[in-house]
DNA sequence: CAGAGCACCTGTGGGC
DNA sequence: TGCCCACAGGTGCTCT
């Protein structure tokens, strides 16, 4: 589900009902959430620990402890929600949960129950398999040119890979590849660096367009008290097959690209 | 290193 | 209505 945008928008919302609190328990409802560690081990390692700051690091999200930090992954239907017990109660598929000093609890929900919970006393393990941040300041055309030089992947398999960049997926990298003109297919070692600097705004200009707009629901995506994300009417590719480029009208086009579905204008996006 | 296939899960929508 | 299949915002593993 998420990607950077709607991540983002997720710890914006959790940032002041979790900051300052302790954390006083947790508990898995779904044991392999906190895989591949124990779910008792893992609270054993929390419990007691004050909050600090709450931070996104490509699509984790990271609470800072007094000692340690708890990362967590939405994966594709993850949901976090602060609640009351009795709220909290009456939500379905609750993967874990983590009661707080103020009574209230933190409360993962997951469908399809592939996110995950875990804690590490160092965030090098995570740093070292995550690339730039595609918004900080350091992730310029230069370095970005750089990067990809000498990469014979296709560009879109690139994009997604979060070793190689931090935080794009799949709506984005399609987004993004079409505002820059450039076929998913295209050789990263191909582009020239007049078209990465054209892609490098691109991805810059719909990661921060969509965070103004609390990201993109295309179906599961909400945030706090069910609020869904507005981006998806900006969407100018993505689930959009069939229907009219907005540049040259011709219909756009989906094909499977490292098997994922892919959309794009056939006559905009060169390779 | 690159890419395909599959696994992990559950729900939804389309076709028959 | 019911069944079966494909597909879904992600990632990690194995094998070629």
């Amino acid at each position: 589900m998420p990607e950077l945008p709607e991540v983002e928008t997720v710890v914006s919302y959790l940032r002041p009902h979790l900051e300052e609190r302790i954390i006083i328990g947790f508990n898995a409802h779904w044991p392999r959430v906190t895989a591949p560690a124990l779910p008792e081990d893992f609270a054993r390692q929390v419990t007691d620990r004050t909050i600090g700051a709450v931070q996104r690091r490509g699509k984790y999200i990271i609470l800072d402890l007094d000692r340690g930090n708890i990362h967590l992954h939405l994966r594709m239907t993850g949901r976090l929600l602060v609640l009351s017990p009795s709220e909290a109660d009456r939500q379905s598929h609750i993967t874990a949960e983590f009661d707080l000093s103020d009574s209230r609890r933190l409360v993962f929900r997951d469908m399809r129950k592939f996110g995950r919970v875990g804690y590490l006393d160092d965030l090098a393990p995570l740093e070292a398999r995550l690339g730039p941040e595609p918004l900080s300041p350091q992730f310029t055309p230069r370095v970005f040119h750089r990067l990809l030089q000498g990469r014979q992947r296709r560009i879109k398999p690139l994009l997604l890979d979060q070793s190689f960049i931090a935080g794009l997926g799949n709506i984005y990298v399609d987004e993004a590849l079409f505002l820059a003109r450039i076929h998913p297919e295209t050789p990263a070692s191909r582009l020239t660096f007049a078209r990465t600097k054209v892609l490098h705004r691109a991805i810059q200009d719909i990661l921060m367009e969509s965070i103004q707009h609390s990201g993109t629901t295309i179906i599961n995506f909400q945030y706090g008290e069910g609020n869904t994300g507005r981006f998806r009417e900006k969407l100018r590719v993505f689930r959009r097959e069939e229907q009219p480029c907005s540049v040259c009208g011709t219909p756009l086009v989906k094909i499977r690209v490292a098997q994922r579905g892919t959309y794009l204008c056939p006559a905009c996006q060169l390779p």
